[in-house]
DNA sequence: TCCTCGTTGCACACTGGTGTGCAATCTACT
DNA sequence: AGTAGATTGCACACCAGTGTGCAACGAGGA
């Protein structure tokens, strides 16, 4: 009986276990990401494993896109505190969260499309946290004149972040093209001049 | 034998009729832009009818959304040939089409979800020459020296307009609010300064 | 009055996805 | 070797939506 208290990793078979458990989270994205009406034998194909061990690890589908929101707003979450903790001019901030947003948002781009219709409700209420550090680096902007006032910090952070989602999903997501168009143009969008913010995006491209 | 060649309107029978297929489409509009999971069913009661009505005028659910997209293409081209042909500055003509449509988007903002998934590839292809107006707009900003250049005009205009039919999507959907912001929006983004845009904007509120 | 035709209500078959049950299998750990 | 547990393959019931068929009903038109 020699237990060694709460085990790190009770040893490989766990560990392949949590590596299905990943490769079926990871290849989820990608289908559901594809085809947002894509069924859980997709899934599964997808991953090299049967419907039924999915069903072993998601007891339903609203379980494995919940854990997929919690996953996307941990890492979003991760970035914008990062960013928003930074004593850089609104725009700047912007520009870098923009910048290293893009490749989750162009991850969890299924998140917009299964934001409406079944799990809306569900993923809308897991966002909420990662809302308000949006509108509080928006707030913070228009405070400092940095940003326009054409519109409530709440809406304006809303649409900006939509718009990077919107770019995210669209043809232009390979490559860093698609990063540059999201950064610029969200800037463009916050009440930046244009050529401040050619000038953002070209500090770190 | 007193046939009238082709009748205009045969009478009273075929009015009736025109009419609960006119409130059937209406309807769905309704229905589905809440909902673009309902079923046939829902866009049946929801306009007093039977579901088998429903398909006694539209044979599938893919002929209802293709006559759906129809009537949106035919409105949004139409506001869309006419604004081009205006002799004004192309932000103003921006400013102007944005108005017009606000009313279109919003009423047709069921599409932008459908354009995905399952009818995504019939929609799509019924939207090209639309896309093909709104690239002509944008392009003739750009040459203009009126619009940014960051990005080509086919793709600017697609996020320009996707960023239109974004807001109407949102919950600023209600009232003016709406239509200024995304009017406001829509310019910032294609690199008009702000203080043209709000300018452009209280000239028609 | 009779006829036409849109509408209704009910039936049905079909499809596709969901979630569960269970015995068999394979493999890492003891 | 023996065992625990993840995985598999196949079964099933269930549900929701689609599209069709057909015998009524009911109001406008000949």
């Amino acid at each position: 009986m020699c237990n060694n208290a709460v085990v790190p990793t009770e040893s490989s078979r766990v560990r392949s276990m949590n590596e299905t458990r990943d490769r079926i989270l990871d290849v989820a994205l990608d289908v559901l990401g594809e085809n947002p009406d894509a069924g859980m034998g997709d899934v599964a194909s997808a991953a090299g494993v049967v419907r039924r061990t999915v069903y072993g690890h998601f007891p339903s589908r609203l379980d494995l896109v919940r854990t997929l929101t919690e996953r996307a707003v941990t890492e979003m979450t991760a970035v914008l505190t990062e960013v928003n903790a930074s004593d850089a001019e609104a725009d700047a901030a912007w520009a870098e969260f923009v910048a290293r947003l893009w490749p989750v948002a162009h991850r969890y781009r299924v998140l917009l499309a299964l934001r409406r219709g079944e799990y809306g409700e569900a993923i809308h209420g897991m966002l909420g946290p990662v809302d308000e550090l949006l509108a509080d680096l928006v707030k913070r902007g228009q405070d400092t004149d940095v940003f326009a006032q054409h519109l409530p910090a709440g809406i304006l952070s809303q649409v900006a972040y939509g718009v990077v989602f919107a770019i995210a999903d669209s043809d232009l997501s390979n490559g860093t093209l698609g990063a540059r168009a999201a950064t610029i143009t969200s800037l463009l969008m916050l009440g930046v001049p244009e050529t401040r913010a050619t000038a953002l995006v070209g500090d770190q491209s």
